[in-house]
DNA sequence: TTGCGTGCAAACTTTTTGCATAAAG
DNA sequence: CTTTATGCAAAAAGTTTGCACGCAA
């Protein structure tokens, strides 16, 4: 896992700061904005810039190793490392509490093999979220 | 169809400007941006101001008439009216020309029943987007 | 007449860019 | 030495807010 990542970036200079960025990626297991990966890394007395974040975020995005996601309401964009097809998976998104839940696996695949077929566009992607109440904010709103 | 909506908006004053948009929005087969709806109602010598097709929009979300989708890579968001659940339908998105092709019906209805019933999530809603090559930009890269 | 809807300008948030410098190869 | 990566500050882009005024009810 970790050499295909290794992979890509050759070519590129050695970074700490990019170590960094991907460090936390691969630890958080929702998706995270650059704003976090920010504020992450400066507590760890790693100085580094807000623009470099963004900078490595969209290398990292070009390069196939992250990809962006979206939430429901949030004007701001959220990242995660793009993991193996074994354990690529989805969100539901509380629209209470906001938590992203993960979802077992990835429901979709079989859905774009037919769509591509009927279709005759190469799929090379997909987002798939749910939005509901979560059984937390269930129970609370009983109460 | 239009009376559901017109029944949403039981309450709220007579306003042009929200007729404005929510006819673009009703004439558009792909999201609109809300810079989009500002320019098209310009065009049309109607003034209005930027301000305020985000504030009828904000009102349209919270009332269930319109929906907010995002996009691959943009940064702004886009708005498209809800459809029933028989017109209720996603988009392919070209990642070349960026286009957005709808497909027919909505394929994550029953794959939502299957979740809800696995999780005790309360799904109200989804996101679903295909991302690929359309077939346009497909047969330009052969040439 | 009451108060919702609107325009305008300013504020705010998120993201991008220019430029000089530091660091990698 | 050459070129990429970085920090800082400023600019841009998108969205939200405050306030005064007009218009629907």
């Amino acid at each position: 896992m970790k050499d295909k990542i290794a992979e890509k970036l050759k070519g590129l200079r050695a970074s700490k700061n990019r170590d960094d960025v991907i460090c936390i990626l691969q630890n958080s297991s929702t998706p995270v904005s650059v704003e976090d990966i920010y504020e992450k890394i400066k507590k760890t007395n790693n100085k580094i810039s807000l623009s470099t974040v963004y900078r490595i975020i969209e290398k990292l995005v070009n390069l196939g190793i992250v990809h962006k996601v979206t939430t429901l309401d949030d004007n701001k964009a959220l990242y995660e490392i793009i993991k193996d097809s074994h354990t690529h998976h989805h969100y539901m998104i509380c629209v209470k509490c906001k938590k992203m839940i993960p979802i077992d696996d990835c429901p979709v695949k079989e859905l774009e093999k037919i769509i591509a077929d009927k279709t005759g566009f190469n799929i090379t992607g997909h987002k798939f979220e749910l939005y509901g109440e979560c059984e937390n904010c269930a129970r609370k709103d009983k109460k």
